[in-house]
RNA sequence: GCGAGCGUGAUGAAAUUGGUAAACAUGCUGGACUUAAAAUCCAGUGACCGAAAGGUCUUGCGGGUUCAAGUCCCGCCGCUCGCACCA
């Protein structure tokens, strides 16, 4: 016996036995309930970092506690492994961005195994992976089908620093994701996904994923971002031509004063070709930066374009159209008609412009005589005025009423106008799936057949210039038409790799199958369970994934509309950032104490200290988990991670929380050590008689039970290790008297040694062989606590006078009210309180307070 | 600007969801063991007054509701995140 718990030996012979077991290889078991816990999968930078060690931990608690509760749980791994960084590394080192990529996998999948986690191995995918993308692939032309991807020319967001095309969604403050580089406009034929055909529907479902983040759904909400109007028509004055508008306030028409049209406008495009000054205005406002201050400071700037419309319920109006900096051709209809009044950006406009300011939303308490607008737009409720047949009608009711009446004059109709577009897909790289689609100018677009997939990626490809290397490649592009035969191109773009991980938790359930989807193992396994992973992705993947799910629900792949009927988003891995005397970022092994407790670096020059940021490569703020499990443990590790913060909580990442993790498994191990042999034998019946002592620690141990399971059911893994330590605590306090006692004490360490199973698995496992027991612990059914032992029979209840409390009881549980009161008012601490007064009442709250007010 | 969240000891945090504020841990202080250090074990640790018994104060600030407020309501202050010229 020797005096330290071995880890290393320990973690990696549990491991062995657990494999050589396979203890987390699953199948359909129509017996049991399922259960799917799924993490977002990595993306195979080289080496895994603390934000997995976080996710993965979690899991990995919520698999093997499921299962501990007879679950049948799937729990799969794989690799989001298309992506820039591996032809960054090509084009850097020189080396193909498959072998990067695989020799990544490699690396990180021997660092997960590493954590002992309860993965099924054996569905492991990678996206960059024939065997996945060539499914894909099918999807995409399945997809092309049901008119759910198409090809249209559109303005794009276009990085230069990456030399691709970025979703609306990746663009961040005007600037590239991934390269942060200022993203330009150009004008392309791309492929896009038909998400928004949804948008109403992925906006309406929110609402049952009750299981989700209130944040995450919020951000969904307003990302998809529904807005009900009107479209309006105003004829061009003089022309056969009319200004197409939309508008959420149709009950402010009669209080219009022009009209705007965005500088992207195909009408400001054609008066352009015309009008010199217009083509100048159009190029500044096109030069304006796209930042936030840019916009937050931007004036509003307008050109007047000389023509005049007229008001689609008036056509004596007419209002002047202006070309405006601040109109979105993104957005509506990239045009507007101006209600000064009741929109500050107009009313801005028309204060620069001198036009006329009517007020047609008489504020609940003004005055219709004296009501008037000064620097600041009205846009709460109230009634019509100055608006003829709408004058007295509140706001709805007016827009009712106006949308009737163009709708019956053909100017108008009621509308609902989202903010989410479709989902530009196409990317000009290499290293991501191909787009299976022939380019025939015969034929057009033409898919590929379905039998000739997959379309793979050439090997033979360089990196040594600019843009995409499969548009480079001297013969890959040139195929035939499969329709006439004639001489056809390939498409050269790849899909965006959210298109990868907009389904592999899916194909998890068949991960070897030869079509895309094994209805039954879908049909099976889906919905994921337990999604969990970080918050940076609760628009991007989120959304792109239940949208595919509808699509694969049209495509007749399986008939589920939500993918993840339960989300967790944990929180950020943190840690205090380091600077040497010329202002340069150190990393926490290039730091020390000196001799008088002081920062120092490597030469003993002075370092300043930072507030502790989320870890990351440029504040070098950074700790491998490699190094961590090599010195402490994975148990340790994945201890220190539940321990403390709240999961959802940004957590910091301290020398010393890891050493008390480490001397607390250390600690546990040395107790089954010290108490084995004077236990029972492990099955041993209950005695009779045990001491107050051992009564008290049995019910320490199932209350427990108890506590930590709802505490591990509702992601409060901290509080969990928390109720681990005070029972730990109390079997420490513990001697038995005899026997009987010991077989208490017995039962306690067993509860114990399988409460901390989900979390420090290998400890659990050789605790659980310590205390006799020839079978694996991942076999062992969760305890059940008893009843009648995690209720109190004595309880303390506290005793205010006034609401301060002034004494403290131990009272028998459910005392009647009376009794109670009885008690609190004999209590000598009570009667030097109220100092000879009377109690004018007594409140009794039942097992808990008694207040005596006087 | 809009939306959401947060604010509790030296620190990470608990608080049965309106009922004993600070569980548990880290750190620190003292002690035991040791030639010494580490490890381990024991005791103490919100602030103030007091020798003690005990008392007073304390959950960002100010009000309110209540027998009772960290928790609910109103108003400020500060921090974090998301969105942002969305008509």
């Amino acid at each position: 016996m020797s005096a330290r718990y071995n880890f290393k030996e320990s973690e990696s012979k549990w491991q062995a036995r657990w494999d050589e077991a396979g203890s987390f290889k699953v199948s359909e078991d129509h017996s049991r309930p399922k259960y799917y816990v799924l993490e977002m999968f990595p993306y195979p930078s080289g080496r895994i970092h603390m934000g997995h060690v976080r996710n993965y931990t979690m899991g990995d608690v919520v698999a093997r506690y499921k299962n501990a509760r007879g679950f049948n749980v799937l729990h799969p791994m794989g690799w989001d492994a298309f992506g820039l960084p591996a032809e960054n590394a090509a084009m850097e080192k020189g080396v193909h961005p498959a072998s990067w990529t695989f020799e990544n996998i490699a690396v990180m999948r021997d660092q997960l195994k590493g954590m002992g986690l309860s993965i099924d191995w054996s569905r492991e995918i990678a996206t960059c992976h024939p065997g996945y993308y060539r499914h894909q692939q099918e999807l995409f032309i399945k997809f092309m089908a049901q008119d759910l991807v198409y090809r249209k020319e559109a303005w794009v967001n276009w990085d230069p620093v990456d030399q691709t095309v970025l979703a609306n969604e990746q663009v961040i403050d005007g600037r590239g994701w991934r390269s942060g580089a200022e993203v330009e406009k150009r004008k392309l034929s791309q492929w896009f996904f038909r998400i928004t055909a949804y948008s109403d529907e992925l906006l309406a479902a929110l609402e049952g994923l009750e299981r989700w983040p209130e944040k995450v759904r919020l951000m969904q909400q307003k990302w998809i971002g529904r807005s009900e109007g009107a479209r309006v028509y105003f004829p061009i004055a003089g022309q056969d031509e009319k200004i197409e508008v939309f508008t959420t306030r149709p009950d402010t028409l009669f209080g219009a004063s022009f009209c705007a049209l965005s500088p992207n406008h195909p009408l400001a495009g054609r008066l352009a070709e015309a009008d010199p000054a217009a083509a100048a205005f159009i190029a500044e406002c096109n030069k304006m930066g796209t930042s936030e201050e840019a916009i937050a400071t931007a004036e509003k700037k307008g050109f007047d374009t000389g023509l005049k419309v007229r008001h689609p319920l008036d056509d004596q109006w007419e209002l002047p159209l202006y070309i405006a900096n601040f109109v979105l051709m993104e957005y509506g209809t990239g045009a507007i008609f101006g209600c000064p009044a009741h929109d500050q950006r107009d009313l801005d406009f028309a204060r620069k412009y001198d036009l006329p300011v009517t007020p047609v939303v008489l504020p609940p308490d003004a005055e219709a005589t004296s009501f008037a607008v000064a620097d600041e737009a009205y846009v709460g409720p109230g009634t019509a005025i100055n608006s003829r047949f709408l004058d007295g009608l509140e706001v709805d009711a007016a827009k009712r009423a106006v949308i009737d009446r163009l709708a019956e004059l053909n100017a108008g109709e009621g509308t609902i106008q989202f903010r989410l577009r479709d989902w530009g897909a196409s990317r000009q790289r290499y290293w991501g799936c191909p787009i299976p689609v022939i380019h025939c100018e015969k034929c057009g677009a033409v898919p590929v057949p379905l039998e000739d997939l997959p379309v793979t990626l050439p090997e033979d490809v360089t990196f040594d210039k600019p843009g995409n290397p499969l548009f480079h490649h001297p013969t890959w592009k040139k195929v035939c038409c499969p329709i006439c035969q004639g001489p056809a191109e390939r498409d050269t773009d790849t899909m965006d790799t959210f298109v990868d991980s907009s389904w592999y938790f899916a194909r998890y359930c068949s991960p070897r199958a030869e079509i895309p989807l094994d209805r039954e193992a879908a049909d099976y396994w889906l919905p994921v369970d337990q999604y969990i992973g970080g918050i940076e992705h609760a628009v991007l993947h989120l959304l792109y994934s239940r949208f595919f799910m509808r699509a694969l629900r049209k495509c007749g792949y399986l008939d589920l509309d939500e993918p993840f009927a339960g989300l967790f988003t944990q929180g950020m891995i943190c840690h205090e950032t380091y600077r040497n005397v010329e202002g340069r970022w150190l990393s926490p092994n290039e730091v020390s104490h000196d001799a008088d407790g002081a920062w120092v670096d490597g030469d003993g020059r002075a370092v300043t200290v930072g507030r502790s940021e989320k870890m990351s490569k440029s504040k070098k703020n950074t700790i491998d988990p490699a190094q961590i499990i090599q010195t402490y443990g994975a148990d340790t590790a994945r201890w220190f991670m539940l321990s403390d913060s709240p999961p959802d909580r940004d957590m910091d990442w301290t020398e010393s929380g890891v050493e008390g993790a480490y001397r607390f498994l250390q600690r546990l191990w040395r107790l089954v050590q010290e108490s084995a042999e004077d236990l029972p034998a492990a099955g041993t019946a209950a005695p009779g008689q045990m001491s107050d002592g051992a009564k008290a620690l049995r019910q320490a141990g199932h209350k427990t039970v108890h506590a930590f399971t709802k505490d591990v059911e509702n992601f409060r893994f901290n509080r969990a290790v928390a109720r681990i330590y005070e029972l730990s605590n109390s079997l420490a306090a513990f001697s038995p008297a005899g026997p009987e006692d010991a077989w208490a004490k017995r039962e306690t360490l067993e509860f114990l040694v399988k409460l901390i199973a989900p979390m420090t698995p290998h400890l659990a496992e050789e605790l659980w062989g310590q205390l006799g027991h020839g079978s694996l612990l991942v076999d062992q059914p969760w305890p059940t606590p008893d009843p009648a032992l995690i209720i109190d029979e004595v309880v303390t209840v506290a005793v205010q006078v006034n609401g301060k409390k002034r004494a403290v009881l131990e009272l028998p549980r459910d005392l009647p009210d009376a009794e109670v009161e009885a008690a609190a008012l004999a209590e000598a601490a009570i009667q030097r309180s109220l100092d000879g007064k009377a109690a004018r009442k007594v409140i009794v709250v039942k097992n808990r307070i008694v207040n005596v007010v006087v």
